[in-house]
DNA sequence: CATAACTTACCTAAGACAAGGTAAGTAAGT
DNA sequence: ACTTACTTACCTTGTCTTAGGTAAGTTATG
């Protein structure tokens, strides 16, 4: 009677196994209460293991964090290459088709957006991170978008780096009125209406 | 030799100071460190009070957040009154001018936008404080600019609503890249593009 | 190919230290 | 005499982390 086999699986399958759980777990528990107000305790839970057996797979809070954060960031770009082929490289629409995106995991939008304030704080463990990222983020942009005002797809009356900068405070701010209040505010919509004022369009 | 009579005040101005003085260094640390990350021990030395002489003022940390937001809203409405009546009660004149201010209170902005993220989670004791508060500021809006569109100041082929909602999420949006590069970012001159655009001026 | 030596994935127990809050008392003001 | 503004000492709970061990899987060797 060897009943006894259901996980026979090799030691690398469980350890993958148990890293994307964790990940998963932490990515959740970090968009609900934020670095500071997630707790190893809840995460390890969330996985199925003890809090030292999280430990033996992340040596610490921090650094879990920040392998959720560029999963995210790795995750996230591949989708972005796929949307831009998508809109036949219209880098605006891209970005609106990736708002409609996001309006699919509030999780996940709650993740950045609780994670960037807190880390405007120089002490936090994320603070280069997103400072960093945002930087990255708005030079590629600012060429997609200089590119774009080229071919007459967006208007040439304000710099590509303007136009950037207010793409995502759109993109960032209507987040949080979303996030607070999802049947009430149309993120797509709205963003795309924003995306329209940047192309040239006034309808005025 | 009666050197002892520096602090020699009655029993409600020390009251009153003692409360302003913690109102202060709370709304310093709320500012940098978020509710949770916030300790009551930072908060208690910050305003040269041990923690029980803290709790003395206020009953509990909850209560003590609960008051600093009051108290900036509070401020914050008083301004908005004069600034108002200042711009001839052209509404988005007001509001530009208010985000002129806010460059103005790097710490004050930062405390609002980090408590809105926090506080999304529905267990956060400033959660309906936010949802009330964008609630209330949106409708307020709304009469407003509703109005300035009858005066021709706004461009009417967007409801009022979506202008609201559009200018409240740049707002928010244009202080958290404000908060993590204040010298890259020009937050006030920003803002005052995107309210060109809601008044109709495309310069296309 | 079998078994010893090692590595990996955990667990239980407990350390270490915050952090919010209470109890009880003192000194100053009314 | 009474209230107010605190203080010191302490309790409780939570939270990240370490110590040390077990069992399963992997590699090296005779």
């Amino acid at each position: 009677m060897k009943n006894t086999q259901p996980p026979r699986r090799t030691q690398a399958e469980r350890t993958r196994a148990s890293r994307e759980k964790i990940i998963r777990s932490a990515t959740e528990t970090f968009a609900q209460k934020g670095f500071r107000g997630a707790k190893m305790a809840d995460i390890a839970k969330a996985a199925d293991l003890t809090e030292p057996g999280l430990l033996h797979h992340f040596p610490s809070k921090t650094h879990l964090l920040m392998e959720v954060l560029k999963e995210r960031d790795r995750v996230d770009s591949e989708r972005m290459q796929v949307t831009l082929q998508k809109n036949g490289y219209r880098f605006l629409d891209a970005q609106a088709e990736l708002v409609e995106h996001n309006q699919t995991v509030p999780g996940l939008v709650q993740l950045f957006n609780l994670l960037v304030a807190e880390s405007i704080s120089p002490d936090h463990p994320a603070h280069e991170f997103f400072i960093e990222r945002y930087q990255r983020e708005r030079g590629q942009c600012i060429q997609a978008i200089a590119l774009a005002q080229k071919n007459g797809e967006v208007r040439s009356d304000l710099p590509a780096e303007t136009l950037v900068i207010l793409m995502f405070a759109m993109m960032d701010g209507l987040q949080v009125q979303w996030l607070m209040e999802p049947d009430k505010i149309d993120m797509a919509g709205l963003f795309r209406v924003m995306m329209d004022m940047l192309k040239g369009k006034t309808g005025q």
